[in-house]
DNA sequence: CTTGTGCCAAATGTGCACAATTTGTATAAC
DNA sequence: GTTATACAAATTGTGCACATTTGGCACAAG
Protein backbone atom coordinates (compact mmCIF):
# COMPACT_ATOMS: atom_id res chain seq x y z
CA UNK A 1 0.00 0.00 0.00
CA UNK A 2 1.45 3.22 -0.98
CA UNK A 3 -0.54 5.67 2.10
CA UNK A 4 0.96 4.14 4.45
CA UNK A 5 3.88 6.71 4.59
CA UNK A 6 1.39 8.99 4.48
CA UNK A 7 -0.12 7.92 7.95
CA UNK A 8 3.27 7.60 9.50
CA UNK A 9 3.92 10.71 8.05
CA UNK A 10 0.94 12.63 9.95
CA UNK A 11 1.48 10.81 13.06
CA UNK A 12 4.50 12.30 13.29
CA UNK A 13 3.70 15.77 12.15
CA UNK A 14 0.26 15.21 14.64
CA UNK A 15 2.64 14.21 17.69
CA UNK A 16 4.74 17.49 16.52
CA UNK A 17 1.53 19.50 16.57
CA UNK A 18 -0.32 18.56 19.93
CA UNK A 19 2.90 18.89 22.01
CA UNK A 20 3.10 14.96 22.42
CA UNK A 21 6.52 15.11 21.34
CA UNK A 22 8.56 17.38 23.28
CA UNK A 23 10.97 19.46 21.80
CA UNK A 24 14.78 17.93 22.23
CA UNK A 25 13.71 14.40 21.44
CA UNK A 26 15.79 12.33 19.19
CA UNK A 27 14.05 9.95 16.58
CA UNK A 28 15.85 7.42 15.72
CA UNK A 29 15.49 6.16 12.78
CA UNK A 30 15.62 2.45 12.94
CA UNK A 31 13.73 2.42 15.93
CA UNK A 32 10.88 4.23 14.71
CA UNK A 33 11.40 1.61 11.76
CA UNK A 34 10.88 -1.30 14.52
CA UNK A 35 7.61 0.91 15.87
CA UNK A 36 5.97 1.25 12.35
CA UNK A 37 6.53 -1.58 11.30
CA UNK A 38 8.65 -0.37 7.86
CA UNK A 39 12.19 -0.90 6.51
CA UNK A 40 14.33 1.91 7.88
CA UNK A 41 14.81 3.59 4.34
CA UNK A 42 10.70 4.69 4.61
CA UNK A 43 11.08 6.40 7.76
CA UNK A 44 14.14 7.70 6.37
CA UNK A 45 12.22 9.51 3.45
CA UNK A 46 9.36 10.69 5.85
CA UNK A 47 11.96 11.91 7.99
CA UNK A 48 13.94 14.52 5.44
CA UNK A 49 10.31 15.61 4.20
CA UNK A 50 9.67 16.64 7.87
CA UNK A 51 13.02 18.30 8.07
CA UNK A 52 12.43 20.44 4.57
CA UNK A 53 9.06 21.59 6.13
CA UNK A 54 11.38 22.32 9.01
CA UNK A 55 9.11 20.24 11.53
CA UNK A 56 12.30 18.27 12.13
CA UNK A 57 15.79 19.10 12.34
CA UNK A 58 18.30 17.00 11.05
CA UNK A 59 21.72 16.94 11.74
CA UNK A 60 24.17 15.19 9.30
CA UNK A 61 25.46 11.74 10.76
CA UNK A 62 24.27 12.85 13.99
CA UNK A 63 19.99 12.22 13.86
CA UNK A 64 16.88 13.27 13.75
CA UNK A 65 15.22 15.82 16.46
CA UNK A 66 12.09 17.64 17.64
CA UNK A 67 13.33 21.13 16.81
CA UNK A 68 14.80 23.00 20.21
CA UNK A 69 13.74 26.28 19.52
CA UNK A 70 15.92 29.28 20.45
CA UNK A 71 14.54 32.65 21.62
CA UNK A 72 15.25 34.57 18.68
CA UNK A 73 13.16 31.56 16.26
CA UNK A 74 10.19 32.25 18.76
CA UNK A 75 10.47 36.18 17.96
CA UNK A 76 10.77 35.29 14.27
CA UNK A 77 8.11 32.69 14.11
CA UNK A 78 5.68 35.21 15.96
CA UNK A 79 7.05 37.94 13.50
CA UNK A 80 5.93 36.63 10.87
CA UNK A 81 2.50 35.12 12.65
CA UNK A 82 1.62 38.91 12.55
CA UNK A 83 3.04 40.00 9.19
CA UNK A 84 1.43 37.13 7.72
CA UNK A 85 -1.71 37.50 8.92
CA UNK A 86 -1.59 41.20 8.34
CA UNK A 87 -1.85 40.07 4.63
CA UNK A 88 -4.21 37.87 5.10
CA UNK A 89 -6.59 40.22 6.68
CA UNK A 90 -6.24 42.82 4.31
CA UNK A 91 -7.48 40.55 1.83
CA UNK A 92 -10.00 38.59 3.79
CA UNK A 93 -11.98 42.48 3.58
CA UNK A 94 -12.48 42.42 0.09
CA UNK A 95 -14.33 38.82 0.01
CA UNK A 96 -15.46 38.84 3.41
CA UNK A 97 -19.60 37.81 3.06
CA UNK A 98 -22.00 35.54 5.41
CA UNK A 99 -20.82 32.51 4.65
CA UNK A 100 -16.91 32.96 6.06
CA UNK A 101 -18.46 35.26 8.65
CA UNK A 102 -20.85 32.13 10.01
CA UNK A 103 -17.91 29.68 9.71
CA UNK A 104 -15.70 31.96 12.00
CA UNK A 105 -18.65 32.29 14.34
CA UNK A 106 -19.24 28.31 14.43
CA UNK A 107 -15.34 27.77 15.11
CA UNK A 108 -15.66 30.66 17.97
CA UNK A 109 -18.80 28.34 19.39
CA UNK A 110 -16.13 25.31 19.85
CA UNK A 111 -13.21 27.30 21.57
CA UNK A 112 -15.60 28.55 23.70
CA UNK A 113 -17.06 25.09 24.33
CA UNK A 114 -13.95 23.76 24.93
CA UNK A 115 -12.68 26.33 27.80
CA UNK A 116 -15.89 25.77 29.04
CA UNK A 117 -15.32 22.38 30.01
CA UNK A 118 -11.80 22.87 30.78
CA UNK A 119 -10.82 20.88 27.90
CA UNK A 120 -6.90 22.36 27.65
CA UNK A 121 -5.54 20.06 24.59
CA UNK A 122 -8.86 21.40 22.64
CA UNK A 123 -8.44 24.72 23.28
CA UNK A 124 -4.43 24.24 21.62
CA UNK A 125 -5.25 22.65 19.13
CA UNK A 126 -8.63 24.85 18.19
CA UNK A 127 -6.46 28.09 18.99
CA UNK A 128 -4.37 27.27 16.02
CA UNK A 129 -7.12 26.40 13.60
CA UNK A 130 -8.42 29.61 14.47
CA UNK A 131 -5.71 31.21 12.23
CA UNK A 132 -5.85 28.45 9.69
CA UNK A 133 -9.76 29.43 9.01
CA UNK A 134 -9.26 32.89 8.86
CA UNK A 135 -6.29 31.53 5.69
CA UNK A 136 -8.44 28.50 4.34
CA UNK A 137 -11.62 31.46 4.14
CA UNK A 138 -9.13 32.92 1.25
CA UNK A 139 -8.97 29.81 -0.89
CA UNK A 140 -5.28 30.00 -1.45
CA UNK A 141 -3.68 26.38 -0.58
CA UNK A 142 -0.10 28.30 -1.08
CA UNK A 143 -0.56 30.46 2.29
CA UNK A 144 -2.37 27.71 3.87
CA UNK A 145 0.54 25.68 3.54
CA UNK A 146 2.68 28.03 4.89
CA UNK A 147 0.74 28.77 7.60
CA UNK A 148 0.47 25.09 8.39
CA UNK A 149 4.32 25.00 8.61
CA UNK A 150 4.18 28.43 11.23
CA UNK A 151 1.49 26.40 13.24
CA UNK A 152 3.79 23.39 13.77
CA UNK A 153 6.61 25.30 14.97
CA UNK A 154 4.71 27.83 17.05
CA UNK A 155 2.94 25.10 19.11
CA UNK A 156 6.55 23.92 19.78
CA UNK A 157 7.52 26.81 21.05
CA UNK A 158 3.99 26.92 23.32
CA UNK A 159 5.33 23.63 24.93
CA UNK A 160 8.48 24.27 25.47
CA UNK A 161 7.94 27.47 26.97
CA UNK A 162 4.80 27.80 28.14
CA UNK A 163 4.83 28.05 31.65
CA UNK A 164 2.04 25.12 32.96
CA UNK A 165 -0.40 27.48 34.68
CA UNK A 166 -1.02 29.58 31.95
CA UNK A 167 -4.88 30.11 31.43
CA UNK A 168 -5.66 30.09 27.70
CA UNK A 169 -7.34 33.08 27.31
CA UNK A 170 -7.16 33.52 23.59
CA UNK A 171 -11.03 33.32 22.59
CA UNK A 172 -11.69 36.46 23.57
CA UNK A 173 -9.04 38.05 21.59
CA UNK A 174 -10.04 35.58 18.23
CA UNK A 175 -13.70 36.93 18.87
CA UNK A 176 -12.22 40.84 19.05
CA UNK A 177 -11.15 39.78 15.78
CA UNK A 178 -14.23 38.54 14.33
CA UNK A 179 -15.99 41.48 15.50
CA UNK A 180 -14.14 43.81 13.78
CA UNK A 181 -13.69 41.93 10.60
CA UNK A 182 -17.71 41.74 10.55
CA UNK A 183 -17.69 45.54 10.80
CA UNK A 184 -15.34 45.96 7.64
CA UNK A 185 -12.66 47.72 10.17
CA UNK A 186 -9.91 46.80 8.91
CA UNK A 187 -7.26 49.45 11.32
CA UNK A 188 -8.89 47.62 13.97
CA UNK A 189 -9.00 43.99 12.55
CA UNK A 190 -4.55 44.47 12.08
CA UNK A 191 -4.13 46.34 15.48
CA UNK A 192 -6.27 43.33 17.65
CA UNK A 193 -4.36 40.48 15.36
CA UNK A 194 -0.75 41.88 15.83
CA UNK A 195 -1.39 42.24 19.23
CA UNK A 196 -2.76 39.04 19.79
CA UNK A 197 0.64 37.47 18.42
CA UNK A 198 2.24 39.80 20.55
CA UNK A 199 0.33 38.93 23.93
CA UNK A 200 1.17 35.08 22.83
CA UNK A 201 4.63 35.76 22.66
CA UNK A 202 4.85 37.73 25.60
CA UNK A 203 2.93 35.25 27.42
CA UNK A 204 5.93 32.75 26.84
CA UNK A 205 8.60 32.77 29.79
CA UNK A 206 12.24 32.29 27.35
CA UNK A 207 14.41 31.69 30.40
CA UNK A 208 12.32 28.11 31.01
CA UNK A 209 14.24 25.42 29.62
CA UNK A 210 12.81 21.85 27.73
CA UNK A 211 11.53 19.05 29.50
CA UNK A 212 12.84 15.13 29.39
CA UNK A 213 12.49 13.03 26.44
CA UNK A 214 9.43 10.82 26.05
CA UNK A 215 9.13 7.21 25.89
CA UNK A 216 8.96 6.77 21.86
CA UNK A 217 6.77 3.29 22.21
CA UNK A 218 4.70 4.77 24.66
CA UNK A 219 3.84 7.56 22.34
CA UNK A 220 2.68 5.76 18.98
CA UNK A 221 1.47 2.62 20.72
CA UNK A 222 -2.38 4.64 19.75
CA UNK A 223 -2.68 2.39 16.31
CA UNK A 224 -5.02 0.02 15.24
CA UNK A 225 -5.20 -3.22 17.55
CA UNK B 1 32.62 16.40 0.08
CA UNK B 2 28.95 16.84 1.52
CA UNK B 3 28.51 20.40 -0.34
CA UNK B 4 28.56 19.03 -3.57
CA UNK B 5 25.06 18.31 -2.95
CA UNK B 6 24.10 22.21 -2.35
CA UNK B 7 26.01 23.13 -5.68
CA UNK B 8 24.11 20.94 -7.33
CA UNK B 9 20.62 21.79 -5.77
CA UNK B 10 21.37 25.35 -6.24
CA UNK B 11 22.61 24.61 -10.18
CA UNK B 12 18.73 23.17 -10.74
CA UNK B 13 17.04 25.68 -9.00
CA UNK B 14 18.78 28.57 -10.64
CA UNK B 15 17.82 26.86 -13.98
CA UNK B 16 14.37 26.78 -13.10
CA UNK B 17 14.42 30.82 -11.04
CA UNK B 18 16.08 31.77 -14.72
CA UNK B 19 13.72 30.10 -17.02
CA UNK B 20 16.98 27.61 -18.35
CA UNK B 21 14.72 24.93 -17.89
CA UNK B 22 11.27 25.19 -19.50
CA UNK B 23 7.91 23.80 -17.83
CA UNK B 24 6.94 19.97 -18.68
CA UNK B 25 10.63 19.29 -19.27
CA UNK B 26 11.54 15.78 -17.59
CA UNK B 27 14.53 15.13 -15.22
CA UNK B 28 15.15 11.39 -15.64
CA UNK B 29 17.28 10.12 -12.60
CA UNK B 30 19.51 8.37 -13.87
CA UNK B 31 20.41 11.17 -16.78
CA UNK B 32 20.91 14.07 -14.13
CA UNK B 33 23.37 11.66 -12.32
CA UNK B 34 25.36 11.12 -15.38
CA UNK B 35 25.43 14.58 -15.77
CA UNK B 36 26.24 15.73 -12.64
CA UNK B 37 29.07 12.69 -12.25
CA UNK B 38 26.86 11.62 -8.90
CA UNK B 39 24.79 8.28 -8.01
CA UNK B 40 21.26 8.43 -8.90
CA UNK B 41 20.71 8.23 -5.18
CA UNK B 42 21.96 11.75 -4.50
CA UNK B 43 19.83 13.33 -7.13
CA UNK B 44 17.02 11.36 -5.90
CA UNK B 45 16.80 12.89 -2.70
CA UNK B 46 17.44 16.63 -4.58
CA UNK B 47 15.11 15.66 -6.26
CA UNK B 48 12.55 14.85 -3.81
CA UNK B 49 13.32 18.36 -1.64
CA UNK B 50 12.87 20.13 -4.65
CA UNK B 51 9.57 18.98 -5.05
CA UNK B 52 8.72 19.57 -0.78
CA UNK B 53 9.32 22.99 -1.90
CA UNK B 54 6.80 22.81 -5.21
CA UNK B 55 9.61 23.85 -7.30
CA UNK B 56 10.03 20.36 -9.25
CA UNK B 57 6.87 17.93 -9.52
CA UNK B 58 6.93 14.19 -8.88
CA UNK B 59 4.91 12.25 -9.95
CA UNK B 60 4.72 8.78 -8.58
CA UNK B 61 6.17 5.94 -10.75
CA UNK B 62 6.27 8.43 -13.54
CA UNK B 63 9.20 10.45 -12.75
CA UNK B 64 10.55 14.01 -12.35
CA UNK B 65 8.90 17.45 -14.04
CA UNK B 66 9.30 20.77 -14.25
CA UNK B 67 5.83 22.06 -13.02
CA UNK B 68 3.50 23.30 -15.93
CA UNK B 69 1.36 25.80 -13.91
CA UNK B 70 -2.47 25.59 -15.07
CA UNK B 71 -4.22 28.81 -14.97
CA UNK B 72 -5.37 28.21 -11.38
CA UNK B 73 -2.28 27.84 -10.02
CA UNK B 74 -1.42 31.64 -11.93
CA UNK B 75 -4.41 33.33 -9.85
CA UNK B 76 -3.24 31.46 -6.69
CA UNK B 77 0.60 32.14 -6.84
CA UNK B 78 -0.29 35.67 -7.96
CA UNK B 79 -2.77 36.23 -5.08
CA UNK B 80 -0.42 34.73 -2.43
CA UNK B 81 1.98 37.36 -3.71
CA UNK B 82 -0.32 40.21 -2.85
CA UNK B 83 -1.78 38.73 0.37
CA UNK B 84 2.00 38.36 1.53
CA UNK B 85 3.53 41.43 0.37
CA UNK B 86 1.03 43.40 1.52
CA UNK B 87 1.64 41.89 5.28
CA UNK B 88 5.65 42.21 4.11
CA UNK B 89 4.67 46.42 3.67
CA UNK B 90 2.78 46.89 6.81
CA UNK B 91 5.57 45.86 8.77
CA UNK B 92 8.23 47.50 6.33
CA UNK B 93 6.56 50.86 7.22
CA UNK B 94 7.56 50.07 11.27
CA UNK B 95 10.77 49.61 10.97
CA UNK B 96 11.65 51.86 7.65
CA UNK B 97 15.07 53.67 8.17
CA UNK B 98 17.69 54.88 5.59
CA UNK B 99 19.68 52.03 5.60
CA UNK B 100 16.66 50.26 3.68
CA UNK B 101 15.65 52.93 1.66
CA UNK B 102 19.53 53.45 0.54
CA UNK B 103 19.10 49.97 -0.53
CA UNK B 104 16.18 49.95 -1.99
CA UNK B 105 17.12 52.91 -4.46
CA UNK B 106 20.77 50.88 -5.01
CA UNK B 107 18.26 48.60 -6.23
CA UNK B 108 15.98 50.76 -8.75
CA UNK B 109 19.47 52.36 -10.49
CA UNK B 110 20.64 48.44 -10.93
CA UNK B 111 17.09 47.69 -12.56
CA UNK B 112 16.70 51.08 -14.16
CA UNK B 113 20.62 50.22 -15.90
CA UNK B 114 19.50 46.66 -17.08
CA UNK B 115 16.50 48.09 -18.62
CA UNK B 116 18.51 50.66 -20.02
CA UNK B 117 21.23 48.55 -21.66
CA UNK B 118 18.26 46.13 -22.84
CA UNK B 119 19.16 43.14 -20.65
CA UNK B 120 16.33 41.60 -20.30
CA UNK B 121 17.41 38.32 -18.52
CA UNK B 122 18.99 40.63 -15.57
CA UNK B 123 15.73 42.65 -15.76
CA UNK B 124 13.80 39.97 -14.67
CA UNK B 125 16.30 38.57 -12.29
CA UNK B 126 16.41 41.64 -11.00
CA UNK B 127 13.04 42.31 -10.93
CA UNK B 128 11.95 39.33 -8.37
CA UNK B 129 14.84 40.13 -6.52
CA UNK B 130 12.89 43.65 -5.95
CA UNK B 131 10.53 42.30 -4.10
CA UNK B 132 13.06 39.95 -2.01
CA UNK B 133 14.66 42.54 -0.82
CA UNK B 134 11.73 44.15 0.73
CA UNK B 135 11.09 40.95 2.63
CA UNK B 136 14.51 40.86 3.15
CA UNK B 137 14.79 44.17 4.86
CA UNK B 138 12.35 42.47 7.54
CA UNK B 139 15.21 40.39 8.69
CA UNK B 140 13.14 37.13 8.77
CA UNK B 141 14.57 34.05 7.39
CA UNK B 142 11.27 32.42 7.24
CA UNK B 143 9.52 35.42 5.50
CA UNK B 144 12.41 35.10 3.11
CA UNK B 145 11.98 31.19 2.51
CA UNK B 146 8.38 31.88 1.94
CA UNK B 147 9.00 34.20 -0.88
CA UNK B 148 11.72 32.50 -2.72
CA UNK B 149 9.41 29.38 -3.29
CA UNK B 150 6.64 31.77 -4.48
CA UNK B 151 9.07 33.29 -6.81
CA UNK B 152 10.69 30.07 -8.28
CA UNK B 153 7.17 29.36 -9.36
CA UNK B 154 6.12 32.63 -10.99
CA UNK B 155 9.05 32.85 -12.26
CA UNK B 156 8.23 29.76 -14.41
CA UNK B 157 4.94 31.33 -14.96
CA UNK B 158 6.63 33.78 -16.65
CA UNK B 159 8.51 32.18 -18.85
CA UNK B 160 5.42 29.57 -19.45
CA UNK B 161 2.84 32.58 -20.45
CA UNK B 162 4.29 35.49 -21.22
CA UNK B 163 4.20 36.89 -24.66
CA UNK B 164 7.58 37.27 -26.52
CA UNK B 165 7.39 40.67 -26.79
CA UNK B 166 6.10 41.68 -23.62
CA UNK B 167 8.11 45.04 -22.59
CA UNK B 168 9.31 45.10 -19.10
CA UNK B 169 8.27 47.69 -17.66
CA UNK B 170 8.04 47.20 -14.12
CA UNK B 171 10.94 49.73 -12.71
CA UNK B 172 8.40 52.00 -12.66
CA UNK B 173 6.11 50.35 -10.56
CA UNK B 174 8.95 49.34 -8.08
CA UNK B 175 10.05 52.97 -8.19
CA UNK B 176 6.50 53.84 -7.32
CA UNK B 177 6.27 51.53 -4.18
CA UNK B 178 9.82 52.66 -3.09
CA UNK B 179 8.20 56.77 -3.19
CA UNK B 180 5.00 55.35 -1.26
CA UNK B 181 6.73 54.01 1.37
CA UNK B 182 9.51 56.85 1.65
CA UNK B 183 6.53 59.16 2.38
CA UNK B 184 5.23 56.46 4.83
CA UNK B 185 2.30 57.03 2.68
CA UNK B 186 0.87 53.35 3.87
CA UNK B 187 -2.51 52.93 1.60
CA UNK B 188 -0.60 53.75 -1.75
CA UNK B 189 2.00 51.93 -1.09
CA UNK B 190 -0.33 48.60 -0.54
CA UNK B 191 -2.71 49.77 -3.54
CA UNK B 192 0.55 49.96 -5.58
CA UNK B 193 2.01 46.59 -4.62
CA UNK B 194 -1.52 45.43 -5.87
CA UNK B 195 -1.86 46.48 -8.72
CA UNK B 196 1.57 45.86 -9.69
CA UNK B 197 1.17 42.26 -9.03
CA UNK B 198 -2.15 42.31 -11.12
CA UNK B 199 -0.39 44.23 -14.23
CA UNK B 200 2.06 41.04 -14.00
CA UNK B 201 -0.87 38.50 -13.84
CA UNK B 202 -2.53 40.41 -16.53
CA UNK B 203 -0.24 40.46 -18.85
CA UNK B 204 0.32 36.66 -19.33
CA UNK B 205 -1.10 35.30 -22.09
CA UNK B 206 -3.16 32.56 -20.83
CA UNK B 207 -4.33 30.49 -23.66
CA UNK B 208 -0.54 30.16 -24.50
CA UNK B 209 0.94 26.80 -23.96
CA UNK B 210 4.38 25.75 -22.74
CA UNK B 211 7.08 25.61 -25.13
CA UNK B 212 9.55 22.06 -26.22
CA UNK B 213 11.92 20.47 -24.43
CA UNK B 214 15.09 21.79 -23.65
CA UNK B 215 18.63 19.39 -23.93
CA UNK B 216 19.85 18.71 -19.92
CA UNK B 217 23.22 17.72 -20.88
CA UNK B 218 23.62 21.58 -23.00
CA UNK B 219 21.87 22.96 -19.97
CA UNK B 220 23.99 22.00 -17.28
CA UNK B 221 27.06 22.26 -19.49
CA UNK B 222 28.44 25.57 -18.25
CA UNK B 223 29.91 24.13 -15.42
CA UNK B 224 33.70 24.12 -13.95
CA UNK B 225 36.16 23.55 -16.45
C1' DC C 1 -8.09 3.56 -41.06
C1' DT C 2 -9.24 3.14 -36.35
C1' DT C 3 -9.26 0.59 -32.15
C1' DG C 4 -7.93 -2.85 -28.85
C1' DT C 5 -4.55 -6.05 -26.86
C1' DG C 6 -0.19 -7.80 -25.41
C1' DC C 7 4.63 -7.51 -24.97
C1' DC C 8 9.02 -5.10 -24.28
C1' DA C 9 12.02 -1.50 -22.83
C1' DA C 10 12.95 2.06 -19.67
C1' DA C 11 12.51 4.54 -15.58
C1' DT C 12 11.35 4.70 -10.74
C1' DG C 13 10.85 2.49 -6.00
C1' DT C 14 12.77 -0.41 -2.30
C1' DG C 15 15.51 -3.21 0.71
C1' DC C 16 19.99 -4.74 1.98
C1' DA C 17 24.78 -4.64 3.01
C1' DC C 18 28.56 -2.00 3.94
C1' DA C 19 31.09 2.50 4.81
C1' DA C 20 31.74 6.64 7.49
C1' DT C 21 31.00 9.40 11.37
C1' DT C 22 30.07 10.35 16.06
C1' DT C 23 29.57 9.52 21.01
C1' DG C 24 30.66 7.32 25.19
C1' DT C 25 33.86 4.74 27.97
C1' DA C 26 37.93 3.02 29.71
C1' DT C 27 42.60 3.54 30.44
C1' DA C 28 46.76 5.79 31.15
C1' DA C 29 49.68 9.77 31.59
C1' DC C 30 50.65 14.04 33.91
C1' DG D 1 42.28 14.65 40.26
C1' DT D 2 42.22 16.18 35.64
C1' DT D 3 43.12 15.67 30.91
C1' DA D 4 44.24 13.22 26.78
C1' DT D 5 44.00 9.34 23.87
C1' DA D 6 42.35 5.29 21.93
C1' DC D 7 39.06 1.99 21.25
C1' DA D 8 34.27 0.27 20.83
C1' DA D 9 29.42 0.60 20.13
C1' DA D 10 25.77 2.69 17.94
C1' DT D 11 23.74 5.47 14.41
C1' DT D 12 23.47 7.60 10.05
C1' DG D 13 24.96 7.79 5.00
C1' DT D 14 25.60 5.56 0.46
C1' DG D 15 25.81 2.56 -3.43
C1' DC D 16 24.13 -1.50 -5.56
C1' DA D 17 21.00 -4.97 -7.07
C1' DC D 18 16.49 -6.19 -7.78
C1' DA D 19 11.32 -5.45 -7.88
C1' DT D 20 7.55 -2.77 -9.71
C1' DT D 21 5.28 0.18 -12.55
C1' DT D 22 4.55 2.74 -16.67
C1' DG D 23 4.45 4.09 -21.66
C1' DG D 24 5.18 2.97 -26.26
C1' DC D 25 5.29 -0.08 -30.09
C1' DA D 26 3.82 -3.69 -32.83
C1' DC D 27 0.41 -6.41 -34.50
C1' DA D 28 -3.94 -7.98 -35.34
C1' DA D 29 -8.96 -7.53 -35.41
C1' DG D 30 -12.99 -4.93 -36.76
Amino acid sequence: MASADEAIYREIADAILQGRLKAGTKLPEHKLAAIFGVSRERIRKLLHRLAAERRLEIIPNRGCFVPRPSVADVRMIYEAHRVFEAGVIEQLLRRLDDRILQALDAHLAQEREAAGRGDRAASVRLSGAFHLLLTDSLGNAELSRFLRELLSRSSLMVSVYEPAQSSVCAVDEHAGIVQALRQRDLATALRLSREHFTHIENRLNLEHAGGPDADLAALFASREP
